[in-house]
Parts: structure tokens; sequence; C-alpha cells
DNA sequence: GCCGAACCGTAACGTACGGTACGGCTGTTG
DNA sequence: CAACAGCCGTACCGTACGTTACGGTTCGGC
């Protein structure tokens, strides 16, 4: 809960030339997966390794700087709660499951949850917390108050927001993001997304829609 | 496919000796994550490096024999699909949604898949492939054939086994994987196992559930 | 124009670790 | 017993990389 303010205020803290070495980084590790050396940054980003650990203190620093600054990027735009029938309510989550599907399947997001998770194996947990909590968990955050809003109108019918909205995870994700990062080649065209956020969409109606009439199809 | 029985017929060819070093090396990566060492495993399983280096060729030989080591230990038990009425089917999807989420929370499961993921994340996928292989693709080939058994005894419908099987794999995983893989605490009782698998079973029943007469919830 | 701060490029240092070599011990074979 | 193979323990080598140090350059302030 706390990091979920900090990476706003991360962004402010940094100058310009901060944030274009960070994006040099972000680039590096997208292309060259974790071989990520301070020496490499320090050539991509044409500064100096001196600079690299006055600003970032030493390689963690400068890894954790890269994760928050990636997350502070993608801020998506929250859907607006207002219209609270079917139609939007369907086209809201299709949003969202499309919008998760294209997050997990980008170059970017496999590099950062990569390098996140290999972190985690070792001893600090910093990477890891920082992706979770600017990734599954900021999609709860802002999913929640749609399911909330739908159960609100009648058209959803759930006890607990925080098990409908894994339920919808699940039925979003599935197996794309394990078998992304254990290098899976997963062709997720334009196509083949929306398809599959139509279909988590429908298939979580089905589950969690309120029983008021014929339940169509 | 050609993996399939590949880790068969390593579990074959190797002597006690090795299996107690692979063992060695197995315990550690757990123990210590990704710090493996060669001189941290030859320690441990008071062998020479000059024995590790002769009998798996070098650090990447070494980790490949490890995991499919630990692959070749893990083998389920096939479910008999001969009782063909909803309960068992249904006692069979459970006991297939707790014995996957065991498997994935098991401190075993994250190491492996944690070594795995950066593996795939340096150039040389094959780590990634082999759990893949033996996770996620051995479930699928478990649990198709009760799938089409349930199908053909009209307890269920679906039009492609693949499709309705990533469902369930997703209604019983959630984000369970993800959130393990990236160091969150999540402590999953036996209870919360079996109360998971018995919810995920009954969502995936109530989506792919034959439209035989009224569907109770 | 001069000073100091910030920064670039690069050289240098220390260490960790993958990989190799070798001496010594043990069990086996003839 | 002698010869030998297999293996343990350890010392050693080469390299990659994190980290530090330093000379040279740019630039804002006086």
């Amino acid at each position: 809960m706390l990091l979920a303010n900090a990476d706003i205020d991360n962004s402010q803290g940094l100058t310009e030339r901060q944030k274009a070495v960070l994006d040099a980084a972000l680039r590096l590790l997208v292309e060259e997966g974790d071989q990520l050396t301070m020496t490499a940054v320090a050539r991509r980003a044409s500064c100096s390794k001196e600079t690299l650990y006055k600003w970032f203190g030493d390689r963690d620093g400068l890894l954790t700087a890269t994760v928050q600054w990636q997350a502070s990027k993608v801020r998506v735009a929250p859907v607006d709660g207002k219209g609270l029938d079917l139609a939007s309510l369907t086209a809201s989550l299709e949003r969202f499951a499309s919008d998760w599907l294209k997050v997990i399947s980008s170059d970017t997001s496999i590099a950062l949850n990569r390098v996140a998770v290999s972190h985690a194996g070792s001893g600090k947990d910093n990477l890891g917390a920082v992706v979770l909590e600017n990734g599954r968990f900021a999609l709860a955050r802002r999913l929640k108050p749609v399911l909330e809003a739908g159960r609100q109108a009648g058209l959803l019918d759930f006890a607990d927001a925080e098990t409908a909205f894994r339920t919808f995870f699940g039925l979003v994700a599935r197996d794309v993001q394990i078998r992304l990062l254990l290098g899976d080649r997963l062709e997720l065209t334009e196509a083949t997304i929306g398809g599959d956020a139509v279909r988590a969409t429908q298939q979580f109606l089905a589950l969690f829609g309120a029983k008021t009439g014929p339940q169509g199809l």
C-alpha cells in the first residue's frame, strides 16, 4: 500500500537526464535479458559508471529504479463506472482483460518479470514486491471498483470482491504469463487477445452475473 | 513431445551416486536460490568438481540434469476414467486441482521455476522448455483424457479440449504461481487448497457442464 | 576569464566463480 | 603385490563484472 504512491514520488525526483538513463537501462534489459552490466548501461546511456553509482547507489538500486520508472509509465486510464448497464460493464471488463493481456505479453513486462523473479530467488525481494504492487495489485485496485459498481447495479452477484477479481484474473491470464516467462513462443495477435478478452468476460459473467431473468449463454 | 519420454530415459542412465549428487544440488537450489555454484554443489554432495564436470559437462548440464531428475520424481498417479458419473468426474477434477496447487506452491517447484525463468531470460531456453514440458504440458496430457471421457459420457460440453483445459488451469491457478514466484508470501494450507480445488471445479462445471436438465448451482 | 561542480571516458582493483590440473586415497583386477 | 581406474580435496587459472579512482571536458556563476 505504501508502494502504491511511492512510484508516483519517484518519477518526480528524477531529472530528464536520469530518466533517459533509466530508459536506456530498460531497453537494454528488454534486449539483453538479465545480462545487464553496469558497463553496458553506462555505454548505452552515454554516461559514466561513476554517475550511475552516484545516482543509484549500486546495481540493485539501478535495477529497482528502472523497474519503478517503467511502472510509473504504465498508468492505465481509469475506467469510468458511470454507465451501469450490462453493455458498459461488459465493455469495461473486456477492456481490462485486453489491456492486461497486452501488458503481460509485452517484451517489457516479460523482461521485467523475469528479472524480478530472479531477484526474488536471491535474498532481497524488493523487485518482486515492486512488480507485484504495480502489476497484479494495481490491476485489482482498478478493477474492484468496477466490480463493486456492477454489484451495486444488480448486474453482478458475488460475496467477496477479492475472490471475484482473482477468478477474473485466472480466466483472463490462464497459462499465458508462466508460459511466456518460461520462454514458450506464444504469438498473441491483436485478434487473439480480443477474442480471449471477450471469452474471459463472458465466462466471468456466466459465473458472477446476477440471476435476474434467463441467463442467455 | 520428444521431451516427454526423454525424462524417463534420464532417470535410468543415472547411478545411485549420481542421483545422490543431483538430490544435493536440488536441495541446495531450494535452500539457496540461484546462488548454485559448482563449488557449493561439490561440497554439499561431498564430491569433487572434477567429477561434476565429468558427469554433467558444465554448469548448464548440471542444472538441466537436476531439473529433469526432479521432474522424473513427480510422476503423479494417473486418474482412471472408468467411473463416468458426475460424482467421480467432480472428484477427479478436484483431485487434479488440489494436486496442481500443491505442486506449484511447493518450495521445490518455486525454486525450479525461478531458475528456469532466469535461464529463459538468458539466451538458452533449455530449462524453461523442460519445466514447461513436465509441468503445464504434462498436466494437460493427463487431464485431457478425463475431459474427453466426461464429454463422451455427456457430462461435459466443450468444442476444444485445449481451450477447456486452459480455462480449468486458469480457474485453479489464478494468480498463485506468479505471486509465489515474485516472492509474495501466500500461505496455502491444506484446507485452503482443498477449498480452492472445490471452487475451481464447481466453476468449471458451471461453465462446461452439459446443459442436461436444470443446472443446480 | 577564472573557479568549482557535475559529468564523461577509461583505466584499474578486488572478488566471485566457472573450469582445469594434480596429488593422494581406495577398491578392483590380474 | 603391482598396476590402474575412479574419485575426493584442493590449489590454481582466466575471465567477467561490480566498484572505485582519476584525468579531461563542459558549463553556470562571479
